[in-house]
DNA sequence: CTATGGCCCTGGTTGC
DNA sequence: TGCAACCAGGGCCATA
């Protein structure tokens, strides 16, 4: 469930069911989904703790703790590759591949996290800064303008796709909606950012919040039976893709066969025609170089 | 700085 | 059918 609208879907749909409830008990079933904080620790800081507020942030789902209305730290979920959260009743049979759980003691709930892969994380911290610092500008805040995003593009000399999966330079974007972006914005994803055009960029910075945008709409995208929420409804946005998992059918604006390429070691959906490769850059150009 | 490859993990799909 | 190889929506770390 990765993506931003993934994550922003799941943080929507458990909100109501744990805001205002108290926490109990916590069971944990895989050590690691606790980076590095022990079970003792864990419970310690989080039973009899109130959930006062469920938010996002990049792909980390944040959980404001208090105790007597005080700040009491915070949880803070990363769902990776396979993560899930889910309420359940406190006696029904244990989710598969459940990792952590805590009771909810106001009625017989649990609060699970489910996680095949066990990349997740599942984290306890007194406070917000040591795992959201860092973080590049959410894409559909204020933060993330388009003159911010021209700049910082042409200050960086890096392949553009990786640039934009990078969480330290802008904190959402997942592999999937970066193709889709990159491709509504005709850009190939091994273009250097500092040779992305002013008008590209800006094509680029529209792309990837209407991409987002209309995802989240839709709650997301669920092409796999793994990557649907056990509560509430499956996302919607895989209708909705124009190079993601397509290579080898046509293009839905000029009918050329999307190709699925490597790109920093991630499958990399283009249209070729759409998304013509970078010339690739000369030495000899006796243009001087911006800046 | 930037790029690359290994690693963390399991399960579904593909291809012989 | 059986089985190995490959792939996956993420991200950290060491190395060059």
């Amino acid at each position: 469930m990765p993506e931003l609208p993934e994550v922003e879907t799941m943080a929507r749909l458990i909100r109501p069911r744990i805001e205002g409830r108290t926490l109990g008990k916590s069971r944990v079933q895989w050590l690691r989904t606790l980076g590095g904080v022990s079970r003792a620790r864990f419970e310690r800081c989080v039973n009899g703790t109130q959930v006062a507020r469920v938010w996002r942030r990049a792909k980390w789902i944040v959980i404001d703790l208090e105790r007597s209305g005080v700040s009491a730290g915070h949880l803070f979920v990363h769902l990776r590759m396979t993560g899930r959260l889910l309420v359940t009743p406190r006696d029904a049979d244990p989710e598969p591949f459940e990792r952590v759980s805590i009771e909810l003691v106001d009625n017989a709930e649990r609060f699970v996290f489910t996680d095949v892969r066990k990349f997740g994380r599942f984290l306890f911290a007194p406070e917000l800064e040591s795992t959201l610092s860092g973080l590049g500008p959410e894409p559909l805040g204020d933060e993330f303008s388009e003159a911010w995003f021209v700049d910082a593009l042409r200050a960086r000399k890096r392949i553009l796709k990786s640039l934009l999966l990078d969480q330290n330079f802008l904190a959402g974007l997942g592999n999937i909606y970066v193709d889709e972006a990159l491709h509504r914005a005709h850009l190939h994803p091994t273009t250097s950012a500092d040779r992305v055009s002013k008008q590209k960029a800006t094509r680029l910075h529209a792309a990837i919040r209407q991409v987002l945008q209309r995802a989240i709409e839709v709650e997301g995208s669920s092409f796999d039976t793994f990557y649907r929420t056990p509560e509430g409804n499956p996302g919607a946005y895989q209708d909705q893709f124009l190079v993601y998992g397509r290579d080898g059918s046509p293009c839905r604006s000029c009918g050329t066969t999307i190709r699925k390429l490597v790109v920093g070691q991630r499958g990399t959906h283009v249209c070729p025609r759409c998304q013509p490769k970078p010339r690739a850059s000369r030495r000899r150009s006796g243009l001087p170089t911006a800046g």
